[in-house]
DNA sequence: AATTGCACCAACCGCAGATGA
DNA sequence: GTCATCTGCGGTTGGTGCAAT
């Protein structure tokens, strides 16, 4: 652990590269691959330990390094990821080819930071200022009341599940959640699915954010939405979790919902202190979204209504939701999918770079008590 | 011209997880 | 199971350049 043990051995250089260190390393990298990190500056003639020249090289002379300033397309998208990944630098930078996580890192923390700041939202949190204060207030208020930790008012948070489940066959499969926990007057829970499919990295899906305006979600127009409520009385679901909603709460959700015209409900099982919790699908929301700024839920519909809309009643092809053209509309079908896992495989041939991109979901737990 | 403050960015450090002996 | 080593990640630091004073 820390100091890798090569550097105890000889005096190593620290500090800036030299062009000649550059050149050395890139030439050995280029000839013979870096394989093992810590034999690469002995082979390569370098008198710095492996793990600095491992960063030189990811850091400044990979090839496939996209070079000059961001553009505000990548500003807006670094800012959108960071309020779905938090600062987890590196899964950002893999949506932005050609970035670094250490590139992204200093760019939030010089730039991005600052300006959301100024537009009156608070970087953390990605809340409108004046928000986070009164949720300050709030939960010193109710640390002194309550005698459990209980779920703070409009919070939210972030999870990664590892991509077993569900998966398209034969696809890795990443769900991004974001949960956001509402306190207002509804007697009833409501769990969000809020999907977006893209063919390669660019599409994720954003709910409940609080930016401007000026920050919209424009990577993709394909993103539907489905409400989901509990189908048992569990009153108790994520009330008392002390506001931790870990990966291994959200069990699974029908892979249905992401392989089929949904003639049959999506489910949602969701785990929580006081058991599992199973949701299905109650409503359905399509959000042909072009415009900028946050989403709004729209077009919403009852399940029963949404199972005969004539786009289903006559099972006809739908524009594609997986490929990169723009469809009409957002729903869900079997040749869509199957287009889409066909451009998949093709992407496949040509970089494994997307393997994490193939799909993202985004959860947002909403709960009323 | 010298000094100071700031922004930016490359690189380091410490840690955790994975892997293999 | 334990230990050593390797790799990757995120936080932090320190050097550099530039603008303001």
């Amino acid at each position: 652990m820390g100091r890798h043990s090569c550097c105890y051995k000889q005096k190593l250089r620290k500090g800036l590269w030299s062009p000649e260190e550059d050149e050395k390393l890139l030439n050995y990298i280029t000839k013979h691959g870096h394989g093992c990190w810590s034999s690469v500056p002995k082979l390569a003639g370098l008198q710095r330990c492996g793990k600095s020249c491992r960063l030189r090289w990811i850091n400044y002379l990979r090839p496939d390094l996209k070079r000059g300033a961001f553009s505000q397309q990548e500003e807006n998208l670094i800012i959108e990821l960071h309020a779905v990944l938090g600062n987890r630098w590196s899964q950002i930078a893999a949506q932005l080819p050609g970035r670094t996580d250490n590139e992204i890192k200093n760019l939030w923390n010089s730039c991005l930071k600052k300006r959301l700041r100024q537009s009156g939202i608070d970087p953390n949190t990605h809340k409108p200022l004046s928000e986070v204060e009164n949720d300050n207030e709030k939960s010193l208020t109710s640390n002194k009341t309550n005698q459990k930790g209980s779920v703070s008012s409009n919070e939210v948070m972030s999870l990664m599940i590892e991509p077993t489940k569900p998966s398209i066959e034969g696809y890795p499969l990443e769900v991004s959640t974001t949960s956001k926990i509402n306190n207002s007057s509804s007697s009833s829970h409501e769990l969000f699915l809020d999907t977006r499919f893209g063919s390669s990295s660019s599409y994720f899906s954003f709910q409940n954010l609080n930016y401007g305006s000026n920050i919209g979600i424009s990577e993709n127009p394909n993103a539907s939405s489905i409400c989901f409520t509990p189908t048992s009385t569990s009153s108790q679901i994520m009330s008392d979790t002390n506001s931790v909603i870990t990966s291994n709460m959200l069990h699974s959700v029908s892979p249905s919902i992401f392989s089929t015209p949904t003639h049959v409900k999506p489910t949602v099982s969701v785990s929580s202190v006081d058991g599992v919790h199973n949701w299905e699908a109650s409503s359905y929301n399509n959000i042909n979204n072009t415009n900028n700024g946050a989403l709004p839920l729209q077009e919403e519909m009852k399940w029963s209504e949404y199972l005969n809309t004539p786009f289903l009643m006559q099972n006809q092809p739908s524009p594609s939701m997986y490929t990169e053209a723009k469809p009409e509309t957002g729903f869900i079908t079997d040749e869509s999918c199957t287009s889409w896992q066909q451009q998949q495989q093709q992407n496949f041939q040509l970089s494994d770079i997307y393997s994490k991109d193939l799909q993202r979901f985004s959860v947002a737990f909403g709960q009323s008590m």
